[in-house]
DNA sequence: CTACGTTTTAGGTGTGACCAATGGACCAAG
DNA sequence: CTTGGTCCATTGGTCACACCTAAAACGTAG
């Protein structure tokens, strides 16, 4: 177009690099839809349960091809904004994203990098005492009792291995709930739910393990019931840092990896 | 079909619910595709930047159709486990999803569920002491660097509140790198985006503020640079406090809430 | 009023065609 | 030898259309 020679008063002086420019993006027409569709649904333009148009319809409103709603649509469930049913009457209905999502996308975060055990724990360490605090301070009836439920079921001396890494894992996620922290709760469930699969195949939970463990949780069950806010904290500090330990110990012990597969 | 006046030996005696079954799920082709596809990524199988076969010949392999195809891989994209280029020598590339992909559903969530300010707060308030820790513990030269840079960004009287904002967040996320624990950096990132978010558009932070904010994290810079953890833990334990209080002092005199838009 | 088959409405899948973007090979002009 | 232009092959993106399948709604016989 010949733009750069105007630009330089002298013919011969060209001036090399005189703009530049972001590498820009064309947004595919499903990103459009899509992000459309999203920004509404985060706006609370439509209240949970809504049935967005059908397919059909979006395909004349939108003047886009059915692949093209479709595909905007999958990207939506798939960030958990919609749930597609089939049927009649069927169709998306809209969805806000909850503990589920988070967890599932840090699920595949764990097992993608292939996050070490060791590196679980440290994180738990981190933010599950301050999660009991909070339980202990925004506790309900409702909450003590699931807390009751999983305590009973970790101190059941019967059970298998995998039904007390169950158990643990119930009550850890009961203690999120707890303290009424979406984003906590969130968190701890999937941490926990990666703590249980690296757990298990790993057989260092004798007998001694599962009754200090249950009578841990019974004491932090214990401050939360009775809105101990420090005792809680201070008590789950002490306990996740006691099963950091106990890993610890077993991994050196067993210090033969299984790098490969 | 009439087989279950088969199974009864008198016609008009028929058996009614002799074998029951539980209700079982007839997957969808794209995501049987999708889940193999992803537990092979998640396995480790293909290594990071593989590019994986083109659509049509993915078409061919599978025996379905491209439309199927390319739904499965437009899953795989949204959970962050591809990247798709156009173009020659294009094609589905494997990924493995990090912080960022943390972070979105995160974000997802908070401005779904239109989670208060305070509660993130709460949130920050229960994991930044620990990885403030954690910083102590093992950060790195670079890491230093970065939070230097951040500590002399918050330190400019000049800027906008924007860019006092903008190096708050950079120096939190900058701690949380400096964990070296990639779970905790995702939520820090997540928070932090949705706390800058949410506290821009609320001039609450004048210049007191900032002085005390600078300070505040000039001394927990300290901490980590002369590998503190206690004192990291406690200083980053009051800063964030005293943020905290700052801020509901604010929602109580600033009652007026805007419920609707 | 219940039971069951039919209809209708939705999403799910398959096909074939064409558009658009990207990278490489090649060629021409300076 | 560099710069830019043209063309081509490859690969994802979009489209239109047809048909299958699932589920709710409806209507009717018993």
């Amino acid at each position: 177009m010949g733009w750069t020679a105007a630009a330089s008063d002298r013919p011969g002086a060209t001036i090399r690099d005189p703009v530049r420019l972001t590498p820009m993006q064309v947004p595919k027409a499903s990103d459009v839809l899509a992000d459309d569709l999203r920004e509404r649904i985060l706006r609370g333009e439509f209240r949970e349960g809504t049935a967005l148009p059908p397919e059909r319809e979006l395909v004349i409103q939108t003047q886009m091809s059915r692949t093209t709603v479709r595909e905007a649509l999958r990207i939506l469930e798939v960030q958990g904004l919609v749930r597609i049913k089939t049927g009649r009457s069927g169709g998306a209905f809209v969805q806000v994203p909850g503990e589920e999502s988070v967890a599932s996308s840090v699920s595949l975060m764990i097992r993608g990098r292939q996050i070490r055990l060791a590196a679980l724990l440290e994180t738990r360490e981190a933010i599950e005492p301050a999660c009991a605090r909070l339980a202990a301070r925004y506790r309900t009836d409702a909450d003590l009792a699931r807390l009751a439920h999983a305590d009973e079921a970790i101190a059941a001396e019967e059970g298998s291995l995998t039904d007390f890494l169950r158990a643990n894992v119930d009550w850890h996620v009961a203690v999120a709930v707890a303290s009424h922290n979406e984003l906590l709760t969130g968190f701890i469930s999937a941490l926990s739910e990666a703590i249980y699969t690296s757990t298990d195949n790993r057989g260092f939970v004798d007998a001694e393990v599962r009754r200090v463990t249950a009578q841990a949780h019974q004491s932090i069950t214990e401050a939360i019931r009775g809105r101990d806010a420090d005792a809680a904290f201070r008590r789950m500090t002490r306990h996740v840092h006691e099963y950091v330990q106990a890993v610890l110990e077993v991994e050196e012990r067993t210090a033969i990896d299984v790098p490969g597969s």
